[in-house]
This record gives C-alpha cells, structure tokens and sequence, in this order.
DNA sequence: GTCTATATACAGATAGAC
DNA sequence: GTCTATCTGTATATAGAC
C-alpha cells in the first residue's frame, strides 16, 4: 500500500487550507508576536517546514490570514436598495452592523489590525478597506438619495453616515475588544440601537 | 572622589523613575510581547537586574507603566459646570475629548490596553475605568440636569452621552489606532466635530 | 543596590533524507 | 512535498561579586 493519496494535487490543496485554518485560529486568538510558526505547524498536524514551503516566511502566512478573513465579512449591499425607506434601512444596518462587529471573529479580527498595523501596515489597509471604508461609503450613498428626495435634510452625508455607524458601535464594542469581564447585556444592547435610530432620524428630519 | 551620590535614596527613587520612563516609552512605542527587558535596562541606563530588583517581572512592569499613564490622562470636571449652557459644553468638550483621544501618546496607550487586554484584563480594566467609563458618567451626569430644566428631551442621558463621544470618536482615531497612511485632516476634522454638535443639539431638542 | 556573567528555554528559519 | 534534526539568535530570569 502506498504513501500517497489518490489525487496529489487534492492532497496540496487540504494542506495548505490546513495551515491556513490552524493560524487563523492561533493569529486570531494570541496575535501576531504570541503565535509561533511551531504552534502553527503542531495545530495543522503538518511538519514546520511545510508550513515554509507553502507561505515562505512568518508575515506572509499572517498576511495570508487576514486577507482571508476580510474576505469572510462582507456586509450584503442589498440593505441599501434605494426604494427602501430610510427607517426599515436604519433599522436593518443597525442590526446587521451590530451583529457584525461585535462578532468574536471580528473582535478578534479588528483586535489584531490593532496590534500588527504598527509594523506591517499593509495588514490595517486591507481590513480599512475591506471593512469601515466600504461600508461608509455604500451608507453615504444611500443618504445622498434620500437627501435627493427630500427625505431628510444632510448638509454631508458622508459625515452623517459616519456619525451613525461609530455612534452604534460605541461602548458595546469597546468593552469586547478591551476584553473587559463585564460586556453590555443584549437588552441594554437593543435598547441603545433603537435609541439610536431615533436620534438620527431626529437629528436629521425634514423639519 | 566617591563613587556614589550625597543623597542615596534621592538616587534611588531617581533610578525607578528612570526604568519606568523607558518602559513607558517602550511598551506604549512596541507593545508588550515586542519590548525586552535588555531594551528597557539599556534605555534606562541601568542593568538589567536592577530592572528586575525594582519590578519583579515583565508584567509587573508593565502594570506599573499602564497605571502611571492613565493617570496622567484625565479630563478635567470643571467642564461640566450645570450653570453652563448646553451649547458650551458640547463644543468643549467635543473639542478636549478628540484632542486628548487622538493625541499620540493616548493612542499608543489604547493599542496597548487592546493588545494586553487579552492575557492581563487588569490591564485593561484600569483604562476603561480611568478613562472612558469616567467621562461618559460625568457627561450623562450633567445631561440629566439639563433634561430637568427642560433644556432638553433625553429619555436616557447615558445612552445620549455614549451618543455623542462615540460619534466624535470615530474615524480619525480608528484611522489612527490602525496606523493607517493618511489620517483625518485637522480642516475635515473639524468640519466633522461641527456636525456632530449640531447634530446632538437638533435630535435632542426641546422643540 | 547595583553590576557582570550565565542558566535555560524557545523563537524563526534552514539542511538534507526520503 | 514532506519530514526530522539542527543552526543561530534572543528572550526571561537568576547567581554571585562588589
């Protein structure tokens, strides 16, 4: 009986995903400095220089990660349907948005674009881009419609989609990415969103 | 000539200071798992042991740096004098809370906290308390006694306080703490700020 | 208290057999 | 491609002289 699979090339492939999936779990979880490329190779039940052979060196494999997860977290555009009313959009984004980014994955995720975006800046740019820059701008969008119609009134909705999204992910996500014992309970959770949708439609009524 | 100063225990708490300068400058520069002890001995002029006679450990030292930090960081209360108008306060204390939150050392003291807070969530409770969880008090606090002079309509003065920081906070300082190329620019900045002031005053208005 | 020198462990990365 | 064994550097922490 021999050593090897069937299919080589089916074999290459499940290693590589593999590796992938032991540091994105170690990345992740520890971050960049904690995890070490043994760990990496002892998770994926591969030899280390294996895990050389497919990612060359310790960055390149991180880099590998990140690019894969944000890949992972995409918020579908479909929320931002122009015929939709702007209560039942702000509404769907707060909660689609919360949900979202006080997931463990994207704490995790954000937690370590924090740490290594000091010495590898590519790692923030791709979760920038991926991540808040493209939302901001599909938000900011729709409000410019609405503010076509006359729905509402928005000197700048570039800054009125800022103001709302960073004022929902406030103290909730705070707490989670600081790791804190105490996180916000899911009622006071909801009830802050409402709040929050009330403010904004508010704040920026047609009269 | 002899050897050693007039005042020893001058010289003693002098070299204290000294080792908890440089970790500060250190930690908060490279983070936690990136900062030797030989760095900080070397960059405090001291050997290495004498660190380790004044601080035990790494993670003692680095408590010590994080507590010390955050004390230096606070916003005074004066700014929320119930006599002031509500006008006033706002575009105070948008305008202290971004330059303290944005300031270099505060950010790197945040990406610490963030970075530490998963292994040593002592860490991290001590930011959150000195820090945040602090000034959102003081500012409902004060929001509540505008809302008994009718001033304004806020059905819950935390949630309106958390609100309005966590909106000011937004872009420029995730931009920053992910160490992003190109930051918020002052003029953008403060057109943003302006907003959000305006914004606050017409979604709670009395009328 | 403060220093130099050292013990011990483990990191990233590579050599060479199969 | 994959493995085992190893090189080399550097980290935390300590021992012992002054």
């Amino acid at each position: 009986m021999s050593n090897h699979e069937a299919n080589p090339i089916e074999n290459k492939t499940s290693k590589q995903s593999l590796i992938l999936e032991s540091a994105s779990e170690l990345f992740l979880g520890n971050g960049f400095e904690a995890t070490s490329m043994d760990q990496v190779a002892i998770n994926a039940g591969v030899s280390k220089q294996t895990v050389y052979s497919h990612f060359g060196n310790k960055e390149s494999l991180f880099t590998a990660v990140i690019e894969s997860k944000c890949k992972q977290h995409e918020i579908t555009q479909d929320l931002f349907d122009p015929a939709r009313p702007l209560h039942d959009v702000l509404v769907d984004l707060a909660r689609h948005f919360t949900d979202l980014i006080l997931s463990d994955e994207a704490i995790s995720l954000h937690r370590v674009c924090i740490a290594g975006g000091e010495k590898y800046s590519q790692i923030a740019q791709l979760f920038w881009q991926a991540g808040p820059s493209w939302l901001q701008a599909q938000f900011a969008h729709y409000l410019e419609l609405k503010q076509a119609d006359g729905e509402v009134v928005i000197c700048n909705p570039k800054n009125a989609a800022q103001q709302f999204l960073y004022m929902l992910k406030g103290e909730a996500h705070l707490r989670l990415i600081l790791n804190l014992d105490d996180p916000v309970q899911p009622a006071q959770l909801n009830e802050y969103i409402d709040d929050c949708v009330t403010f904004f439609e508010k704040g920026y009524a047609n009269q």
